[in-house]
DNA sequence: AGATTTATACAGCGTTCGATGCACAAAGAT
DNA sequence: ATCTTTGTGCATCGAACGCTGTATAAATCT
């Protein structure tokens, strides 16, 4: 689709095309669009203030990246990889289904509020999600990716297989809940939420797992 | 400030000023422009988009609302004043704690997936907070009005003078958790999810519900 | 070395943005 | 009846928008 799916790095490891090469690390420049969009959404983000925080000509951006709406998606996909781990590399290790949820409230309060390192707050996905609808690069990246829904609700199901979690529990549901909790985490990051609260916010949440369970357990 | 303090309601009641009447109904056009805001955004919603859904010219706007900025303001108390018993009525009348937050989630749960009235989906100020971080409009209305937070903390205080929950419960916090579930099945319902899946939500937050006070009982 | 290919810098394209100036219409005030 | 005040319709304003045309610079290929 893309004439330039010949360079997957910014590096000039091998691979050299023929032309003059480019001047800027392609990859830096995609992370400076990244934060950009990050912190001031899509509409808020002109071409100017791209151009200005990557540092290159609106020319060369349009050369490399094809168009705001494909530096847009690229730019999602870029955030994914990179700090997608921040709420879910605790979680993966997690022997049981609860200790998983909990390390994904944690780590997401931790990374949601900006604690972690130096970055925007709120979730990059979450707030293209609503602000951008519009916008087809939205829809589109949120049916190319494994979205947080789907990866709640297999590690809940293995709960199940496990034994950890009971067989009458809704992992649909409940699911569902973990991710609301998250998302309504954003906002509140985003409104100016610190570290503690939104791990109040998570430390409520799980103080009611038990409980969440049982009740499945007493109506299954 | 304005200097149509004046003119409360779009009525032709008493107090008619001197020159031309207006020949549009003040209220249904800002009800117009509201639902426009409500659904589009701030920036993704254009003069001439407004200028259409009201049926008025541009001129006439900026003569009864001053300005993009003044009009969106107006526009979100509008929503408030409008819409906010739809999530608040049934929880003010609710004699514990336990049962407001629990009609208050529903209610929402109702509301936001527009399962009562022909609305757009999700909550217009959430939506707001996160897609205008740069107007002042937003900041204002947010000091200006008393916030879903604020309601919550307040109700689960009563909760704790009534004696329907035990004074070790951190009513903070558990307003926050409230508010926070909330405001994610705002972007849940903002893409897509339908009531059924929101009051999958309402009922899994409530089913911990006891969990949670007997947690904090514990602690205390 | 010469030809080819690609990147860069700069200026500017057409469009849309929020907001206004102007002439006229319709009301109250005198 | 006339003056004053205010709303309306139309035509625009300057600025910013996303994007591109042109000329030049820097690399590879033959």
């Amino acid at each position: 689709m893309h004439k330039d799916d010949a360079e997957q790095s910014g590096d000039l490891t091998l691979r050299r095309s023929r032309g003059r090469p480019r001047a800027f690390d392609r990859t830096a420049a995609l992370d400076a669009a990244t934060t950009l969009f990050w912190t001031n959404g899509y509409e808020a983000t002109s071409i100017s203030d791209l151009t200005e925080a990557m540092g290159i000509g609106a020319k060369s951006l349009y050369a490399a990246f094809g168009s705001k709406d494909a530096l847009f998606t690229e730019a999602l996909h870029h955030y994914v990889r990179k700090y997608g781990g921040l709420a879910w590399d605790r979680a993966r290790e997690a022997p049981t289904a609860r200790e998983a949820a909990s390390a994904f409230l944690y780590d997401s309060a931790a990374a949601l509020s900006g604690s972690v390192c130096d970055m925007p707050r709120g979730c990059m996905a979450t707030i293209a999600s609503l602000g951008c609808e519009g916008l087809a690069a939205v829809g589109e990246f949120a049916a190319s990716i494994e979205t947080t829904f789907q990866r709640l609700e297999a590690r809940l199901k293995k709960g199940v297989d496990d034994g950890d979690l009971p067989p009458s529990v809704d992992v649909a549901q409940l699911a569902r809940f973990v991710e609301t909790v998250q998302s309504g985490m954003s906002v509140k990051a985003r409104n100016g939420a610190d570290r503690a609260e939104l791990e109040g916010v998570a430390k409520v949440a799980m103080a009611g797992w038990d409980g969440i369970v049982r009740a499945a357990n007493a109506e299954g």
